[in-house]
DNA sequence: CAGCCTCATGTCACTCGATGACATCAGGCT
DNA sequence: AGCCTGATGTCATCGAGTGACATGAGGCTG
């Protein structure tokens, strides 16, 4: 594994992320980015299942981490409380991201439906992996499939408020803070 | 508007709904539904921006009509309370639709991610509508979008129950038991 | 009634995303 | 030295989606 340059993928990610923003995601070919990358566009989809999955990396380990935090919370916690360790256990995933990437990257998803979609369906399957932890733990199906359903919604929202919110405001407060007006709100 | 059989569009649905649901979507090419309706392919995108659309002809009525309800609510209701009223106000757009319908189109949809994405943002948009509907009731936008985001939650979970209940049990009554699972959940 | 206009559709050509089949070649292993 | 492996390149092809232009029935106007 030594012949071409190493580390084609990461070279593709950066490629793609720079070309999506520069000239946004319809105008930008695959061919370009691979050009760019120093591959042919055969390979980009060697690494990558499309176009767009080039900017979803880490959505596996994400969901895994969130489901290793519910799981491991105590057994006789409500669902919404498990619910809650998993989404303040985000918190430690996004600790080391800087905060203008995690912005960039957003922008360029928010400024193309296809992107769009692609997040909404690892969110989906978030939300789907949640409600089977929550089921391992007996919770009945019904009831694991709204509280995944309301966990996710406060991550999202939560996210969004990050993503908003001055550099020096700490991941944890705004996620706190999310659970705090949520808990206002169906009290 | 007469020279050709009109409903080329209607035709087209019906076409796209049969194949989809014979040979799945991905072994289904636009020649092939354009053909059965009888009509081009170029014709097919005219009246769809793109293959998966033709499954989701209604979806913008319905937002409407769940807006419309959450703004009818009386001014002095709580967020969530215009939420509830929106969610239950989904009942009578259902009411005339055939469960075997919506059966049928719900295992299309769920058995292919491309389709999966794009009832996703169908969803999204709608959370996106009724945060907005909150907002101009004077609702702050981040309790805004925490309650659009439940109260679309609650939706898709009490929709996927309506599918796999028995045809006697109406939607209202599916709804109101996912509306007090809700409560109960967060209590 | 002739001529014109409109507008949904057909036809043609093209770009680009995505995939299968096969070739290539550096490095490791026997 | 010869073989095997795995990442990559090359080639061919399908299908989605789009722009430009042609066509022809029905309605409208003079």
């Amino acid at each position: 594994m030594g012949r071409w340059e190493p580390g084609a993928a990461g070279r593709l990610r950066v490629a793609a992320m720079e070309l999506y923003a520069e000239r946004g995601f319809d105008r930008t070919t695959v061919a370009e980015i691979a050009d760019r990358a120093g591959v042919t566009a055969r390979t980009f989809f060697r690494h990558f299942a499309d176009k767009r999955e080039v900017l979803f990396g880490g959505s596996e380990q994400l969901e895994e981490h969130l489901v290793a935090a519910l799981a491991a919370a105590p057994a006789d916690a409500s669902p919404m409380a498990a619910v809650t360790a998993a989404v303040l256990a985000s918190a430690d995933y996004f600790a080391d991201l800087p905060r203008e990437d995690a912005r960039r990257r957003a922008a360029v998803i928010a400024s193309t439906p296809e992107l769009r979609e692609r997040e909404l369906i690892k969110m989906a399957s978030l939300t789907t992996a949640l409600a089977g932890a929550l089921r391992d733990r007996g919770v009945e199906p019904a009831v694991a499939a709204l509280a995944a359903e309301t966990g996710v919604g406060v991550f999202k929202v939560a996210f969004e408020r990050w993503i908003a919110a001055p550099d020096d405001v700490p991941i944890g407060d705004v996620i706190r803070a999310t659970l705090q007006d949520f808990s206002a709100l169906t009290a």
